[in-house]
DNA sequence: GATGAATGAGGGTTCATTCAT
DNA sequence: TATGAATGAACCCTCATTCAT
């Protein structure tokens, strides 16, 4: 491999860097001062990265964190795809969902946060494609509940939305509020999540 | 009564109502704009009062939302006292409250919408007596069902939070998220929130 | 009148003072760095304003600037409006218009560069209702000059426009740029240019 | 002829025409959106060039626009001293600048809208050797004119630039502007304005 | 007390220019 | 040589706040 190419590789290295960067600073101002006091310059210093730098990669602020709250959901929608796909029964994929949500807790806990200040937010309406993803995805794994009888026939899927990912979120950052430094959880926390929600659900 | 007195009376009125449509103006464009895009003169200018009236009134716009927003505690809290004053027992008590919190989302949808943008801002943390208060009650809430066998003993303080304030402002907004325009609660939908409420309680 | 009039008139003094220094202040701005390179900081600053009154008087700089334009193009026409009412013969029309420019040119040289920098703009297109009062007096003078048989008939109003109004301001700005330094116009400066614009009208 | 000098030869070419694409897209773009509104990146974007490209062959863009007004500015220099070299009278000297100005608003009309849009601004002053080249070449015409009894006297070398070069570029982009689409000057047009300019100029 | 004109710091964003590749 | 990602100063504009009235 010549050096041009090495170099090149290097040049893309950092460069995801820089915008991972981006996207953390972005999520860690958001949570600490909202969206509005979320500056792009602030942003841009915490993330050690010019200003303008922030306007190559995305058209403006509101589209920056639109885009980010949108990968954020992604990746529960995507959670829930393949806990689906792998053919397990409905408290199994149940159990797994909370399980990968306090893993997000402990590893990377600033966007349980981001998704917990913006999900709240009238001015950050979730884009219907993803809308859609995700109530396709909790139609499925009603169906998959109702079919084995694991699943209270009276809730709709606004209430297992509600309660499966709203509700986990809630159940989370209210620890994360009460402790405001690093916080550990414990398995207990999830034990005891899983338990409220079991109960809902059937 | 001599004429001077009664301009007194007057413009004190003048005065309350011109503090109230501040408060109703600041709870709107805040739900519409978020605290970081609700300005202080167009706050002025919705309310139909001078700007600088708004700093007669309040020391700056954090102030003010921050007063208000404990205000809007403070009703819920006196809401509870009031329940549990009452004598009532444990169901009694949960059902009231949640009539409540419908009542308020067909009478005064706006002190809902803005609890619900600013329970998740981490910019506005709740003050620490207005914390104690809503623990206090609850945990008496919490006494009663346990004395009457209605509440299932496992349930922290911070669940029964959880579940009977946040989950019912989420629930309830939820509504309002997906009927853009003017919504009116069914009873059902208030039957459906104790359902799930109650099966989570005991 | 008591002195809380006096106050108020007091203020609307300084007000328009503020507001005419605003303008002389773009007008100079934009004459000497052009249109893109005339701040608005930079202005409000030479006008010992602070930057933000700019903005409660104007909706932006093309704004405050387009309007400027139209204004001084505005008295123009209504210095031409004036000449045609005055029911002067067709000379007398065209050597009190030149006397107005060079009056201008010696009372505020500013405008008549403002409008030699700016005529010449791509990007400032003349309102439609300007353009049409202008053309509409030139027209009248047009056909005082036929009807007194002082005017060329093979003239069109372009024409006309084009050596009263654009080549007055040409010729004007042509001895600014030769002098740097204030510049006194003689009296033989007007003349020539009287001489040059009735040789092409009869 | 071996490959390398022909590769060395093609990248000239090729060179060439980057940089004449260059001075179209800035002409274009300073013409559209004024000195202040053509950016060096949106100039190199229109070229279909690197930006950096740009600054290999400029200093920056005040250079850059400097430059190529001059250069407009010798052609129509050239064309002066052309005609006179060929020895011909003052009418035909004066038809054929015409002319060529007419030809120019065919072929290459965004030259004579670069000129016209910056010959009126106060940033661009024209360098002393520029303007005493244009000068000189004006003299030279007046004294044929005079010689042949074809000019009058009393013009001055101001005047005659005023009318020659300045009237011409306003006669034209004063259509230029009334038609927004493409124009097709017709004879016409070339007509009328050297019996205007010879009205002047006898 | 009540007003709203005025301020200027700071917001989001652009862009001339550089420089590592 | 040629590139275009990256920079940060400076742009236009907003807004929390003050204060003369």
């Amino acid at each position: 491999m010549n050096i041009h190419l090495l170099l090149i590789i290097m040049a893309r290295i950092v460069d995801t860097e820089k915008i991972e960067r981006l996207k953390i600073a972005t999520m860690k101002l958001v949570v600490e001062h909202g969206y509005g006091g979320a500056s792009a310059v602030l942003i841009a210093k915490e993330a050690k990265v010019a200003s303008g730098y922030f306007y190559l990669h995305y058209k403006g602020k509101y589209e920056m964190v639109n885009r980010l709250l949108h990968d954020v959901y992604q990746e529960v929608i995507n959670k829930l795809y393949e806990l689906i796909d792998q053919g397990s029964g409905f408290n199994e994929i149940i159990d797994n969902l909370i399980k990968y949500f306090f893993t997000l807790a402990s590893k990377e806990p600033i966007k349980l946060k981001f998704l917990y200040v913006l999900t709240n937010d009238y001015s950050f309406k979730i884009e219907e494609d993803v809308k859609a993803a995700i109530y396709e995805t909790i139609k499925k794994i009603k169906q998959i509940g109702l079919n084995s009888n694991d699943l209270d026939p009276r809730l709709s899927i606004d209430d297992m939305y509600l309660m499966l990912v709203i509700n986990s979120i809630q159940y989370i950052n209210q620890r994360f509020k009460n402790n405001q430094e690093h916080i550990n959880f414990s398995n207990e926390d999830q034990i005891h999540l899983l338990y409220l929600i079991h109960k809902i659900l059937k």
